[in-house]
DNA sequence: CGCAGGATTGACTGTTGTCAAGCTTGGTGG
DNA sequence: CCACCAAGCTTGACAACAGTCAATCCTGCG
């Protein structure tokens, strides 16, 4: 199950699909978009804070973030994308970027113009409300983070970024049973659930001696799916996934 | 200028024509909305996780919140809604509640039927577009608190906190020059912001000692705008109004 | 084989949390 | 009109989780 087979209209409808119910003519609109594929290497940048992009990113294949840095240049991730979102779907609808994002991996993205997707939401309403539904996803999975990084100690907020990845990634078929590629350093890891590198580490070792997970270079075993949702309080209910996944 | 003089749709109008221009059909198109009014005292329940509402509220008057609990029972806001918000405009398009909402103070809400709002989107893309815009400039907070709770200190954190209100206030006119309503408790604030009760009070006590604000009872006066938006690395960017408040 | 980036470890610091006690204040009822 | 109560705010002492700094250790790659 190779992430670069696939293509990106069937990726979309696979994700979209997850989220929302598609007929066979909405599939072929999905299809029938003008897509433009491009590579990135790590740590390039998609769009910048700032920008009035004129098209939407896909990410086809690797790992996006969503990040904003402080006055004093300490970043946060709010968000990482897998194959087959769209992290900057609404700047179809919010002229001005008020966040940037960059490739955490390798990645493959596609470029959608604003304009053919506004073609296609007048044409397909049902697929308008799919888009929608997408963006609403994300702000529901922002709330849950929100929760996260506010209430919840570092421990209990690792392990519940390791339960919404291995959920998410399923979701697009790009995870095993119980393994999952995450590639990214302790450092970004670090401004993602908001803590320092140094106790990302040290969370990491806490979480394999309690042998819940398993973690050699990017790549993430989970040995005790139960005992890691209890310790992330974890409940995918906010990923509104069609079925309840996990 | 008193909020309860405000009939819903001059309110949901000032509030979309904030985020979106509206031509007089449109307009008209939201003056013909059913909305049933409600009177909610202070700590009552709008929506609960979990639920599949039929209906979206619109706040008409007071301040209602977003929230969840962790496992521990500490609650995390992750949102607040002034009048012309419309807390759960999102379970439009998913079925199932993720958070919870309620009153902070004595409020007054709409309710507005699904039906009727999916009706006027149909037959006006352009408010569909403008709705779909409100949730896209919700989740623009999210991030925004996100990069706040994850990387900011609990002084910069407030200051941050009372220049978005002073803003998103003045934006529907529910804000004199210097001075707003702030109509909740420090054990709010604090589940706003994801710090004890015990150090907002010492928050709030060196922003008042440091000349920023002035604050007694439940009216929050900004003594130095310019020295509250540096302490609170504030740029209204974020909330995408159409004209560049503040 | 050596280098560079990342991961780990230890020692120390600091912001924030917790607990518990006092202090205001506004509302209520005698 | 005043006393009292409850809720909320303030304060101080102490604890703890997490941050910082710096040294060391891996490990993949050239």
């Amino acid at each position: 199950m190779n992430a670069e087979t696939y293509l990106p209209d069937t990726l979309m409808i696979r994700k979209l699909g997850s989220l929302f119910p598609l007929d066979e003519e909405e599939r072929q609109a999905l299809r029938d978009l003008p897509v433009q594929v491009a590579r990135l290497k790590p740590d390039q940048s998609v769009v910048q804070i700032g920008d009035r992009p004129r098209q939407c990113c896909l990410v086809l294949a690797g790992l996006t973030c969503v990040y904003k840095l402080s006055y004093e240049g300490r970043r946060q991730i709010m968000a990482l994308h897998v194959p087959g979102d769209m992290p900057d779907l609404q700047s179809l609808h919010l002229e001005v970027m008020d966040s940037s994002i960059a490739s955490l991996s390798p990645c493959t993205v596609g470029f959608i113009q604003h304009a053919d997707l506004r073609r296609m939401c007048e044409r397909h309403l049902r697929l308008a409300s799919a888009l929608w539904r997408e963006t609403l996803v994300d702000a529901s999975i922002y709330r849950e983070w929100l929760l996260s990084i506010g209430q919840r100690d570092a421990y209990t907020r690792m392990a519940h970024l390791l339960c919404e990845l291995m959920v998410r990634l399923k979701a697009v078929g790009l995870a095993e049973e119980d393994t999952f590629d995450l590639p990214m350093s302790q450092h970004e890891l670090a401004d993602v659930i908001g803590i320092s590198a140094v106790h990302v580490s040290r969370t990491l070792q806490a979480l394999r001696a309690d042998g819940l997970v398993q973690s050699r270079k990017m790549k993430v075993t989970i040995l005790d799916w139960e005992k890691l949702k209890q310790a992330g309080e974890f409940d995918p209910l906010y990923l509104h996934l069609r079925r309840g996944e996990a």
